[in-house]
DNA sequence: CCTGGGATAGAAAGCGCTTTCTAAAGCGAG
DNA sequence: CTCGCTTTAGAAAGCGCTTTCTATCCCAGG
């Protein structure tokens, strides 16, 4: 039915191993043979059979890219940024597959089931790890089997996997995991340093005044939202141990958790105003929630950041345009995934203790402001 | 090196077609039989070799959506939505492999290649098209090939492609253009009314009494820009007749054109409050842009909506969000894109004359009011 | 007790490509 | 002018799976 190397041959009157070799580039061809290869291979409009050729040759060019939410900014700078890496248009070039896990641990088991299947050259994961036990085995032993595949993987966002735990059984299983091909067996792994970005910006709200903080923090199971609250927590504690302060106790009461989207940041604001009417300065879990902070507050006559500062994490595009704009802590997600990226194509060496952490920002703009002096 | 089929035969002790008709389930196999193999499997951790897999029964799961920026969240959900409907989790579930093209028409020809060359099942092609005639051609072209390679082609949110220029040319291809698989060769599509809504939300403008309208339009080359702006001028054209006015003729003047950035509404909101001081309603190409035109608008020193009304496009999540509540034209993106997933599995049937319209509904919120009498 | 047919499983032929291994030229050196 | 090397191209053996074709087994019906 469809065009094969072998029409491809017939037509240029050579073997079907010279046009491979013409087609991969990797042996040498004389100059009058190639040229007649590639004009049947025009004239015959020859597209390759890619489930043929990655059969033969062991390997793919596919490399999967998992998102908590394609429709999230968050993600998709992320997903483009990998994607930018992998000069699909040249001859060894990657064809990304972005695929949304919804956040689902489970999705996420098959998708990457389904790269596995796919034979893919690599993997990127993105987003925050869910913190149970047994889904972080899960998902550990499944990218255990990865790495002895010999696919790449990479972890963008999230932190470092633990230790393999179990043995994992029975089986004679060879690698000694995944001294294979291009694979140092742990993933190679591109860390934010979400507990300094939420030190600096809890410090920033103590330096401004601020003592009565609350903190519409993520969902609670998920890595990120742990380290950002750390962060949070080891500001109040030197702000405590230097001023004979208590905030650190208060912080419990302060803190409520919801999802990454702008209800939860909306419920969250009222459910905190409640608490503790005096507060003077709102800390949410992202940009999006704090969106929804900032619209709790307005509507209970509160002004920004007149009454209450209100301060977000991530610095998405449309942050600096809020009115009034935020104050949040800038990850540079364009840079990180571009250089998970090319960690995943084996570009850039694997950084030392395979754990690249990039630098967060403190953006300082109109939504934080000194508390009035009652 | 890695499990095979032949291995879990062995183990099971059965032969390698039992092992396949167990785990692709269409044929009888006995119980005892087939939970046998299942353990096998299980016991060796086997995955399927899909490359392999795919050239044997010369079908690929994968299923390609390309989109112009992944980051934008109105590629985002349409995106995940087309996702939603693969069931990936099934045996027969698909994967969608979400490609960037960045809006270059060079980009997608790139990415139609690579999907070809995988074999997709199905390619869902998002966005607007660009209306050069060569690329169009090109693309045609390229699409005409796919689907004569039994892969099913959708457009989400384009308009139908023109009818076959060319021939075609030499080369004794067989299929008369795509009576393939599955494919109906004219590929199918899910449009939106753009006209339609941009011409309701003009009427809204005109009806609440504004007369001097801006117009922050797309990219002049992209469909969408041109169905718009048709739409604006309809709305126009119906009020002169009626009122034995010439707003028409003035529309050229107070449209100008930019990307579908902020900036660009930034930007295009100063230039038309230029030509124009005495504006009193500016309708932009989407939500993004509107939020620039709102920030220009803010910092020459109008509110809206007392001074100047402003409209957007899309109702993206965040637009009922913004201060003010953006009016603009929802377009149910979630709807059209798992519609547009369901006709790329064929779940679905081909609408009658092979293009669905999902229509777009008129968003009334706080950006719009009547003018100020002067 | 024999036979025909349904149910189940194996043998084997590819799918279209890559990649050794091998052969045929082409060329300088002896 | 021949020998041995390099350069270039073909032959053919898979890669791991699917699927047709065929063989076997078992049971009901005659």
């Amino acid at each position: 039915m469809a065009v094969t190397l072998a029409d491809v041959a017939a037509r240029a009157g050579v073997s079907a191993a010279t046009v491979s070799r013409v087609l991969s580039g990797n042996y040498p061809v004389a100059g009058a043979t190639r040229s007649r290869v590639l004009r049947a291979v025009e004239e015959l409009e020859y597209v390759v059979n890619g489930p043929a050729s990655s059969l033969a040759a062991a390997t793919s060019d596919l490399v999967g890219v998992l998102v908590n939410d394609i429709a999230d900014p968050f993600f998709g700078i992320m997903a483009s940024a990998v994607q930018s890496e992998m000069e699909p248009e040249k001859a060894g070039g990657k064809l990304a597959v972005v695929c949304n896990t919804g956040g689902s641990p489970e999705r996420e088991l098959t998708y990457l089931m389904l790269l596995q299947r796919q034979r893919a050259a690599a993997v990127v994961l993105t987003g925050s790890a869910v913190e149970d036990p047994g889904h972080a085995e899960a998902l550990a032993a499944r990218l255990r089997r990865l790495a002895a595949a010999g696919t790449r993987v990479v972890l963008c966002g999230r932190p470092p996997l633990p230790e393999a735990g179990g043995d994992g059984g029975q089986g004679g299983g060879k690698g000694a995991a995944g001294a294979g091909p291009g694979g140092t067996g742990a993933p190679l792994t591109v860390a934010f340093d979400n507990r300094g970005g939420a030190r600096r910006l809890t410090e920033h709200l103590l330096a401004l005044g601020h003592r009565r903080i609350g903190y519409v923090a993520g969902p609670a199971e998920r890595t990120t939202t742990r380290h950002r609250l750390e962060g949070h927590r080891a500001a109040l504690a030197d702000h405590d141990r230097d001023h004979g302060r208590d905030l650190l106790t208060e912080a419990d009461r302060l803190t409520v958790h919801g999802a990454y989207d702008r209800s939860s940041g909306y419920d969250g604001a009222l459910e905190l105003l409640r608490r503790e009417p005096g507060l003077t300065a709102v800390l949410a879990a992202n940009d999006t929630v704090a969106l929804g902070v900032c619209a709790a507050l307005r509507e209970a006559g509160l002004s920004i950041p007149g009454d209450v500062s209100v301060a977000g994490f991530d610095d998405l595009p449309f942050s600096a345009d809020a009115s009034p704009s935020l104050t949040t802590v800038r990850i540079p997600l364009h840079e990180a995934g571009a250089r998970a990226g090319r960690l995943a194509l084996g570009r850039e060496s694997a950084p030392p203790g395979d754990v690249a952490t990039v630098r967060t920002e403190l953006m300082v703009r109109a939504s934080t402001a000194a508390p009035r002096t009652d």
